[in-house]
Order: C-alpha cells, then structure tokens, then sequence
DNA sequence: GTTAGTTAGTTACTTTATGTAAGTAAGTAT
DNA sequence: ATACTTACTTACATAAAGTAACTAACTAAC
C-alpha cells in the first residue's frame, strides 16, 4: 500500500461510501425531519437509519432534538457541517443529470 | 416508502455509496492505471477491485485497455463520463478540508 | 524441458454489513 | 386492562467484503 492519498479525504469518502449515508443526508437537505419520515421516504430499514443517524450525530452532521409531546416526536436535522455538503449532493446531481 | 426522489440522483448515489468505487475514480483521475497499482495505492482487495472494475467498465466510467507486452500490461482508465465526475470529487475534497 | 518469475485476475472460505420481522418502552386514549 | 402511537432494539437470515491460496499466459534462466 502506497496511501499518499490524503486522510481527510479517505475519511470523508469512508462516510459517503456506507450504504444510505448520502441518502439520509440528501433527505435531510428538505428541513428537519422524523425517523419514521426518513425511514420510509428513502427505503432504508429501521436497523441501519438507527445506527447510521448515531454515526451522524457523533461526526456532528446531524442534530437529534426530542419533543415531549404525544407521542414523543423526535426530530433529525443537518448542523452547518451537514449543511456544508449541499455542494457535493449538488454535484452529484449534476452529474447524475448529465450522464445518467 | 414515498420515494420521490430523483431516480438518476438515487442511481448515482447507490454508485457512490459502494465501497471503493469512489477511491477507484479518484485514484484513475490521476492518469490511466494498471490493476496492481490501483491495488496497493488505495489498498482494496483484489477481489473486489476486480468486481468494481467490471461494474465500472459496464457503466462506460472506465476504460480497459490491454497492452501484449510481456509481462502483458492492461490499463484502467476513466472515460468521459468518469471524468465528468473531478467536480463531484473536488467537493468532497473542498469538504473534508473545511470540516474535517 | 523444468523451474521460477511476472501480471491479472479467480476461487474457496471467513468475517462483517445489511435486510427482515418481531419485540420493547413510554406515553395517551378508550 | 387493552389498544394505539413513535422510536427504537433484538434475533436471525442473507448479501457483501476481506484474506489467502491458486490459475493462466507468457518469458527467462538453469
């Protein structure tokens, strides 16, 4: 292994290559949602939103906010890190435009 | 499942989100590569690097080219449509440098 | 002509990640 | 006491990835 490629960009590239990732991060794009919302409207299962909305939230990408109304509504958002990756889901969607 | 989303965007992104197939294309866009270089420099099994390339080739994101030579020499590299992606891999960069 | 060396893979097997479906916890309403 | 809601978690099955040994095709050395 040679690795002269930088870490910080490894790193970044580890995070967008884990299944449902970008996704659950594009969704988030449209405002603050809940769990059941994100679960259902990219596909992902409750097992792998759960543990991936914890990986987020320990990067700091993503703010979980609990409202003790009832039932409980909990509520997932982008923290300007999170915020930070508009361009890079907007590229992705110029190129999926351009040569999909 | 609502799934409005943009199936180019979901067909793009379930590209990105496979394990190494981003390092692939960032490590080809800096010139076309044999199988071995691609190997140690980003340090994905053969296994898989194999697999990938095919998915790649069968994309139109990456070229094989085989040289006779001795010992036989095959090169990897990015088509148009790969390369159409340095943009989308300058922004993850452009990330990973600010908040990372 | 047999042994060794090279690149580009492939195969068999193990470990890890993900999918699926049922279950739990906390609260309210009936 | 039973049912209903959301937000998870757990147990189990399947799919994906890691590891290491092996093959194919060719050349060069002994």
């Amino acid at each position: 292994m040679d690795k002269s490629i930088c870490p910080r960009f490894e790193k970044a590239m580890g995070f967008l290559s884990q299944r449902w990732t970008g996704m659950i991060i594009y969704q988030l794009l449209s405002g603050p949602q809940r769990f059941c919302t994100i679960e259902s409207s990219i596909g992902v299962s409750g097992r792998v939103l759960s543990e991936r909305l914890k990986d987020l939230e320990n990067e700091g990408i993503v703010k979980r906010e609990v409202f003790p109304e009832t039932p409980v509504r909990i509520e997932y958002s982008l923290t300007d890190k999170g915020l930070a990756l508009k361009p890079l889901m907007n590229s992705i969607e110029d190129w999926s435009q351009n040569w999909l």
